[in-house]
DNA sequence: TCAAATGATACTATAATGGTATCAATTAGG
DNA sequence: CCTAATTGATACCATTATAGTATCATTTGA
């Protein structure tokens, strides 16, 4: 989990799709079509984005939106920031909230260290890096140990627990 | 956002707690009175961290929890994972869900990519570099850019939407 | 002037989340 | 051996967030 919203991942195949095809302009009825979501959704979405700076819009007949930048200088944390709002895994960290842990919470100045390093993550991946389907995948080490997960397990007979 | 759920915000701080004072055996019930956490939820977080492995629990009299490990190899990352699940942004990476995009979606595998990344970015952080206030944060640059941000403005009158 | 398009707002149903309650199982100690 | 303290498991409910929909206003090209 740890997941970001629906509506994000919508996001990104929308500025992935507008991204494989620049130059035209794009509608939101043609998006729906073309990358087969609803179209209300689709409208809510390009809104968002373009209200973000990342999309171009233009009005009236014959308008739609548009990059409004390069491929290979918007980020995947753009577009995430964009639809969700900053990137903030806990609450006390992008709001001010006055929570009653604070006495204890040694946590609190660490996680904008974490938060950075998400940050970090997600803005190396450009939208560009998104089209080309492996391209940087060769010089990115997997990090990412394929068993990992921790034991939610259900124990069975005989089954000892450490 | 990208917002990961309150209980692993306080599964957090309840690991760091017991980090913080080792040896001794923790309670439910005192740790519910010691980080001030309503004490049914505290009992729900204790249980799938110890599900999860990185608590040792023992049960009856006098009973309670230990760390299982040692606070500098568990990381942020772990902690996440056993409240949470695998760390997955998106639905498509985690399950293996038949998704009408699949024709369009280029994105699929860069999404790994980028998981990798952020689950890398999680698993640096130990526990142990919570309990310290901020000694790693001096060897970490600030990717953060201090008011990066999209602009979910409402114009106000009289300005201009570039 | 009309039709095609975005902009804004408000609403609804479903799902996820946080929180609670209850009982079963285990174990130390009198 | 019985009781109290404690974790384990399950089920439930209320609130919130999310995804999706509907509607009307605004702009603009033909």
């Amino acid at each position: 989990m740890l997941r970001m919203s629906k509506l994000t991942d919508y996001g990104i195949v929308l500025m992935s799709y507008i991204a494989e095809h620049r130059s035209k302009q794009h509608s939101a009825h043609m998006l729906s079509d073309a990358v087969h979501m609803p179209l209300p959704t689709v409208r809510k979405i390009l809104k968002v984005l373009s209200a973000g700076g990342l999309l171009s819009s233009e009005r009236g007949a014959q308008g739609g939106y548009t990059l409004s930048g390069d491929p290979a200088s918007i980020s995947v944390a753009q577009i995430i920031t964009a639809i969700e709002g900053p990137i903030a895994l806990t609450e006390c960290v992008s709001t001010v909230t006055h929570c009653d842990q604070e006495t204890h919470c040694t946590v609190q100045t660490n996680w904008n260290q974490i938060n950075n390093a998400v940050f970090h993550a997600l803005d190396e991946v450009k939208l560009a890096d998104m089209l080309a389907p492996t391209v940087s995948a060769a010089r990115t080490v997997q990090f990412y140990p394929p068993n990992y997960r921790a034991r939610t397990v259900t124990l069975q007979d005989g089954d000892q627990h450490e």
